[in-house]
Parts: C-alpha cells; sequence; structure tokens
RNA sequence: GGGUGAUUAGCUCAGUUGGUUAGAGCGCUUCGCUUACAUCGAAGAGGUCGGGGGUUCGAAUCCCUCAUCACCCACCA
C-alpha cells in the first residue's frame, strides 16, 4: 500500500469494481450476499438532474440519498434505487437559445420539427454527461433502469394521464388571466414568477364625471392600460366618494363611458383611494371584473405590442405607449401631476428578470380542487411525512390555495399536448409557419389555405394560436375521420411530466418494479421544488392510484428536504455571483469521499443553507488518509500471518484495553445506526469520525503498539472493520478500498457486507 | 401585509426529552520529522450560549419581551 492514498486512482478503480459486479442492482445484490435472503423493498427515485448542462454543486447532495441506498443496501434491504435524467423543457430551450444566440441564429429560424431535434440532440449528449459525473461522486443506483424525461414510456405514461383527466372533467381549457413573457413567448405559472423592487412614475389621471364639472382622480404606473379600462372603483367607506357612486366617468384616452363601483379591495389611504379597473391586463382588476361582472378587454397582443384598440398607441411595444399615452393625456388637461420617484413591485420571469404581462390567454388547466384535497388529506394524516414540521406546514398552506394549474407552455421542447383542432369547424385558428422557400408566415388558416397546401404548412409548422372557445380533439394521433386537423402546438409544462416520475421510472401499473418498489421509501430533494415537484407527484400519486385494490397511495412515505449549497460564509451559490463550486474540481482536488462529507458532516443538509467549505473538505481528505494509513498499519503488522475477521467478547485471552474498545465500538453501531434512522447523517458521520480519529487511530492503536499477541491484532482489525462499515455510506471509496486491502478470499465486498448490530 | 426560522469560540456549525467544569472542524500559539499517517502527533489560548425579565433545586435548552438577521407566501394601484 502506498503511504499516501491516492483518490483520484483508487476511486476509479473502486467504481469500476462495483459495477463489473452489478452492486448496484437488487436482484444481483441478493446473490452477492451472505446470507441469501431478500429483505423488504426499499426504493429510491433519484430527482432527475437537468440533462441541459454539466451537474453543479447542487448535485453533490446526491450522496444523500446514495448514503441511504448504501445503508439500506447493507442492513439488507432489497434496495432498488431508480436513475433518470430530465429534459427539463423551457430550461432547456432557454440553454439552447442561447447557445443558437451564439452563432448568430434563433428559434424562429426552425419549425417545430427541426428544432425539437436539434434540442433533443444536444440533450442526449448532457445526460451521459451528467450520468458520468454522478458516477464520479459514487453515486449507486441500478444504471440500468435509467429513465430519459422524453423516452416513450414517459410520453405514453403522461398521454394516458392527460386523456383520463379530461375525461374526468379535471382538464379545461379557458381564457383566464396567465403570466405571459413577450419575450420568450410563452406563459409561466405562479412559481415561475418573481417581483423585483423598482422605481417608477406613478401617474395621477383625471376621469371626468359626466353631467358635472368635476373629476375623480386616479393614480397608475401604467396609463398607456387606460384604453382597457372599464370601470373606476372606490372603498365603500370611503366618504370622499359616496356622491359619486351612481354616476359614470370618461376614459380619458378613448371616452369610454365607464360605471363607478364599489369595492372592499381598494385601499382608502393609498393614492387617491380611487383605482382604475383594468381586468384584461392586472390579476386584482381581474378578479374585481370578475366579481362585478364587467368586460374584459385585451389590450396587448401576444408579439408584445398594442393592439388596435390602444388607437394612437397601436403597434407600440408598452414602454412606448406609456411615453405617448401620457403625452397625450397632457394634452388633453388629464394629466393632474406625476411622482417620479414612487416605488412599487414589478413582475418579471425568475429566469432572465424580463418582465412579464398579465393578460388573458387561452391555456389549458387543471382543476386543482379534489387533487389538493386529497393531498391535504394524505398530508394531514402523515401517510407521507417530512424531515421537519416546518415542511409539512408549508406544503400544506400552499395546498390549501387550491390554485388552478395552468399547464401548456407555448414552448417546443417538451411532450406536445394531445388534442387537434379540425379546421373545418375553427375559422379563426392563426398560424405561423415556414414555408417552402424558408420564409416565415402569419395569418389565418383560412387565408393560408387559399395559397399553400395542408402539407406545406403542417411541414413548416411553428405555432398555432387557438381561441379559448375552439373545438378540438383529445387524441394522441391525428384523428382518423377525414376532416382536416392542425395540431396543439403547446406543450406540457414540464412539471406536469416530472410530476408523474414515480409512475413513469416504475412501471405503473403492471410492471414487477411498480408492484415492488412502490410506494418508494425516501424520497431527497432541495425544498426549493416542495411546490413545483413534490407536492405535484403527491397529487398525481394520489389521483391515479385512486381505483386500485388498494385505493389511493402516496408515492414516498418519507420526505427529507435538505438546503441550499452555499458558500463558506452561508451565501447561496449562484453564477451571478461567482461563488459557485464545480463538484468535480473538488473530486479531482480530494476526492469524492472528502467530497461526501463535506456535504453530510461539513454543512447541515437539513438547514436551509448548507454551507460547504473547502477547509473543511480539505480535513476529510485528510480523514480518507488517516483511513488509509489505519489499514495500512494492520497490513504491516499482520506481516505474513493473515488475521481473520471477527472476535467474541467472551474470548479469554482479551485484555482491559481490549473489552473497553469492544464495548465502546458496539456502542458507536447503535448509536449510528439509530441516528441514520433518523436522517441525522451530520451527527452520525460526526461521531464516526471522531471514533474512527481519536479513539481508534491515536488511542487504541497506540496503546496496543507494543503488544505482540494475536488478540490486540484481531481486536484491532474487528473494531476497524466495524467503522469501515458505518462509514462506507459517507465514504464509500476508501472504505471499501481498505477493506479490499484487509479481506481475505471469499469475504465479501463491502458494499455488499452486513451491516453490524 | 400573512407566516416561519435563526442569533453559541476568529470562521462554519453541533448541542437529543432542562442536570455534573458548554463541544467539533478549520484557523491561531508552542513543541515534536517517534519505523501507519507531517494529508501527522502532543500541549494550549479562545465563549458571561443576542439584550432584558420570568419558571425551576438547576436553563444554551421552557415561557414572556425587545433587538438584529434570514427565508417562504401574497402583492400595493
Amino acid at each position: 500500500m502506498e503511504k499516501i492514498y491516492n483518490h483520484k486512482e483508487i476511486e476509479n478503480k473502486m467504481y469500476q469494481l462495483w459495477e463489473e459486479k452489478n452492486a448496484f442492482s437488487p436482484e444481483k445484490v441478493i446473490k452477492l450476499r451472505n446470507p441469501k435472503n431478500i429483505g423488504e423493498p426499499y426504493s429510491i427515485l433519484m430527482p432527475p438532474p437537468n440533462a441541459n448542462a454539466p451537474l453543479h454543486c447542487g448535485h453533490a447532495t446526491y450522496a444523500i440519498q446514495d448514503l441511504m441506498a448504501r445503508f439500506k443496501r447493507m442492513q439488507g434491504f432489497d434496495v432498488c434505487y431508480f436513475p433518470g435524467t430530465d429534459h427539463a423543457g423551457f430550461e432547456t430551450q432557454y440553454v439552447y437559445e442561447n447557445k443558437l444566440k451564439k452563432e448568430g441564429k434563433s428559434r424562429f429560424d426552425y419549425d417545430r420539427q427541426t428544432l425539437y431535434s436539434l434540442v433533443l440532440n444536444f440533450v442526449k449528449l448532457n445526460s451521459d454527461l451528467a450520468i458520468n459525473q454522478l458516477k464520479k461522486i459514487g453515486i449507486s443506483a441500478d444504471w440500468r433502469r435509467n429513465t430519459f424525461m422524453l423516452d416513450k414510456k414517459v410520453v405514453d405514461r403522461v398521454y394516458k394521464t392527460f386523456i383520463k383527466m379530461h375525461k374526468e372533467g379535471l382538464i379545461y381549457r379557458d381564457g383566464y388571466m396567465v403570466n405571459y413573457s413577450t419575450f420568450y413567448g410563452t406563459t409561466f405559472s405562479d412559481l415561475e414568477t418573481e417581483y423585483k423592487d423598482s422605481v417608477s412614475p406613478l401617474y395621477y389621471i383625471k376621469y371626468s364625471v359626466k353631467g358635472t364639472e368635476e373629476s375623480i382622480t386616479v393614480a397608475t404606473v401604467r396609463p398607456e392600460t387606460i384604453y382597457a379600462d372599464v370601470a373606476i372603483a372606490v372603498n365603500p367607506k370611503d366618504n370622499r366618494y359616496k356622491k359619486y357612486v351612481d354616476k359614470v366617468v370618461i376614459n380619458p384616452l378613448n371616452g369610454r363611458e365607464m360605471p363607478i363601483i364599489q369595492d372592499e379591495y381598494v385601499d382608502i389611504d393609498f393614492g387617491t383611494g380611487a383605482l382604475k379597473i383594468t381586468p384584461g391586463h392586472d390579476i386584482n382588476d381581474y378578479k374585481i371584473g370578475k366579481k362585478h361582472n364587467l368586460e374584459i378587454i385585451s389590450l396587448i397582443d401576444l408579439d408584445g405590442k398594442l393592439n388596435e384598440l390602444a388607437k394612437d398607441c397601436a403597434g407600440l411595444y408598452p414602454n412606448q405607449a406609456r411615453v405617448k399615452s401620457v403625452e397625450i393625456l397632457k394634452k388633453k388637461g388629464a394629466l393632474a401631476k406625476v411622482d417620479e420617484a414612487y416605488e412599487n413591485r414589478v413582475l418579471i420571469d425568475y429566469k432572465d428578470g424580463r418582465p412579464i404581462e398579465p393578460m388573458i390567454l387561452p391555456n389549458w388547466f387543471i382543476n386543482m380542487e379534489q387533487l389538493s384535497e386529497a393531498a391535504i388529506k394524505s398530508v394531514e394524516n402523515e401517510d407521507i411525512k417530512f424531515n421537519k414540521k416546518l415542511w409539512k406546514n408549508e406544503i400544506l398552506r400552499w395546498l390549501k390555495e387550491k390554485k388552478p394549474w395552468p399547464i401548456s407552455r407555448q414552448t417546443i421542447f417538451g411532450i406536445s399536448i394531445p388534442v387537434w383542432y379540425p379546421i373545418e369547424d375553427n375559422d379563426n385558428l392563426q398560424v405561423t409557419f415556414i414555408n417552402s422557400k424558408g420564409e416565415s408566415k402569419f395569418g389565418s388558416i383560412k387565408s393560408l389555405l387559399s395559397i399553400y397546401n395542408l402539407k406545406e404548412i403542417e411541414d413548416g409548422l411553428q405555432k398555432v394560436i387557438v381561441p379559448a372557445n375552439a373545438k378540438y380533439v383529445v387524441s394522441v394521433d391525428k384523428p382518423g375521420d377525414g376532416k382536416q386537423y392542425l395540431p396543439e402546438t403547446d406543450t406540457f409544462d414540464t412539471w406536469f411530466s416530472s410530476g408523474q416520475w414515480p409512475f413513469t421510472t416504475t412501471g405503473f401499473p403492471d410492471s414487477s418494479d411498480f408492484k415492488k418498489y412502490f410506494p418508494t421509501s425516501f424520497m431527497d430533494s432541495m425544498w426549493d421544488i416542495m411546490f413545483f415537484w413534490i407536492a405535484r407527484m403527491l397529487m398525481f400519486s394520489l389521483y391515479l392510484t385512486k381505483d386500485s385494490k388498494k385505493g389511493s397511495q402516496v408515492p414516498f412515505k418519507n420526505v427529507y428536504f435538505h438546503g441550499a449549497i452555499a458558500d463558506k460564509s452561508g451565501k447561496k451559490m449562484s453564477k451571478s455571483k461567482g461563488n459557485t463550486i464545480d463538484p468535480l474540481e473538488f473530486v479531482e482536488k480530494y476526492g469524492a469521499d472528502a467530497l461526501r462529507m463535506g456535504i453530510l458532516v461539513g454543512g447541515n443538509t437539513a438547514s436551509r443553507y448548507s454551507p460547504l467549505d473547502e477547509d473543511k473538505v480539505r480535513g476529510y481528505r485528510n480523514f480518507a488518509n488517516k483511513i488509509w494509513n489505519v489499514a495500512r498499519f494492520i497490513q504491516i503488522s499482520e506481516e505474513n500471518a493473515a488475521v481473520p475477521f471477527g472476535i467474541e467478547l467472551t474470548d479469554k485471552t482479551l485484555r482491559s484495553e481490549d473489552i473497553k474498545i469492544l464495548t465502546d465500538c458496539s456502542a458507536l453501531v447503535e448509536s449510528v445506526t439509530s441516528k441514520l434512522n433518523k436522517y441525522n447523517f451530520k451527527l452520525a458521520g460526526e461521531e464516526i469520525y471522531e471514533f474512527i480519529w481519536n479513539r481508534l487511530a491515536n488511542q487504541y492503536l497506540e496503546e496496543i503498539k507494543d503488544r505482540k499477541d494475536i488478540t490486540a491484532k484481531r481486536t484491532l482489525k474487528e473494531v476497524f472493520s466495524i467503522c469501515l462499515k458505518l462509514l462506507h455510506p459517507f465514504m464509500p471509496f476508501v472504505t471499501e478500498a481498505a477493506w479490499q486491502e484487509l479481506k481475505q478470499k471469499g469475504d465479501l465486498d463491502l458494499i455488499v457486507s452486513n451491516w453490524p448490530n
């Protein structure tokens, strides 16, 4: 053995050894183990990393799942760890579009099919890269069970679920206030938007009251939307406006006569106490509009420009129209004053921080009423348990909102929604496509068909915009009834497919894996996707199993939410801050074992932000070397006479220090096992570290250095081998390597050896 | 605006149901190249556990209050 532990060489060798023996395959492990009994199933789903980029430091937290997999495998459970990678819809398209941009191109240069296959190739390359990187950190998933989010089995499952939900009335199509990015040309769910502090001018606009000399002044940051105003609202308790309540005001931009309504929502103390109501472009106005049965006027088109209703401002983008509309108002004498330094918050997308336009757009929705209800019950009953009460409360709070889930996205990279629109029944389908000469064309299908044949349109199809009340057929394939159809060009929200991950990976409903490993035992994920993913999986699971013999089932019994990996000063790692760590750089420098310890023991995975400190990782690299050298000491002291594993506490030749360390060691086993079962990784790891370094290496080993008897050697070997087992889930490589050095012919590999008790 | 959590050594954090002199890693100081390991060993400095009040024989640990800092949700015309 080398004096210094060479992690680079040995980690590769050990992983190779496990793969050669198929030690990650549950079927094979049963044969490798001794005794060859089959334990209870214990299954873990890997949250599929996005296959659009190399892994980042957050993926080092996969060590948590791997720890549980290795721990339970050694305990004799029938462990199946299901891996996979995600297509990550919009995220991936975003990454790919940036790539196109560097090449001087954009998504608008391609028809749907071409763009889709380009992105798919890109993703497949990255998917392999992601898997290889996970292997580098020692992940012991059964790679032969790998699932990619666009595999046929996944797409089939997604279609089936959509069709089932549609049949049962949970899916509907509606015009609804959505978060629309005119830049990306797609909607976002509420979870995908943020508010940003901003300073904007606040305009005070006078609306004259019909039949009087008086006017009501309203404050707004978006004067360009006055074209879409339908009412003025005041608080019913506001005495200043009581006299106007039955009167009508004149819209200063288009002369529309608008009612003055009363609603509790209006804050008496804010601005002037009077609020303009624009149901087409503001979520609160939309709600008030619905309540008071007001007309909804859409002023902004999908391309982000104002439409013909905006008169003089038609064709302008909102920020341009703002300037122009203010000029017009000024000329008309309707501008009372401007507060230039007004602090407000503007809606942006989470990805790039570009403005989001709330607007009414036809979209596919899931009614969450029943689905949430079932999920709430299972959380309250603790059919599904969380590692902190905080998470239980947060997820309940969110579920109780029961907000409809918009599931359609206007991106091409994703699973398409299996819907077809009959052309003859829908006069007003708006189509964008690239013709055979490579020119982009836009128009209603009726007018386009007078110039092009349907085949040419289909081949170059980019987007079909469909009104909310369109007639449609739900079908995976184009209906064969002789009618002409255009497909839905929207794709599913990526969470619609990843929400069914527990089903697609295990092969719901008939496969043996599903029968054996569902519901899964342990789910580890970062808390930031609690609503996106964990809540959705829970709802899908309860829904899809509701008609089964066993009744509704949760997808996993235990959820462990870990924190975001932060730098040593507790700041979340992000590219913009420049404090990111490439996990593979640490693997290279200090070894995967050291990195894993840095995550599992150096920080605290259970807190919201868990620091990863390079100094600590270096310390754990030293620890690996310490372990290596204890093994080396044992090997040297064995000389030519091999010492077998195992010694009984009843052995008469044991001296008092031997008995002491053997008993201390059993106490350690008990404590570590119990802590791991409670997911207390940090304390368990610290205890082993402390025991090996201080108790075993510094103390006992020094005590027996001069002893020549075999008993001391046997005791040392016994205690050390137990330590290797306890530490294996944390530091799989060095423990296995040390074990390989000490084991004798016929002994099992550490990965499939039995957990001590 | 609604809610949650945190505040312990220079830094990053542990401290299980309240119980003997408050712990770890890194960093720091001094000494030591002793044949497992200098990616090491030995010894050591350093904290009135955010402030104040209370319960108790006894509180970092329970209660109240103040302060500071995070975070989640909703969203201001």
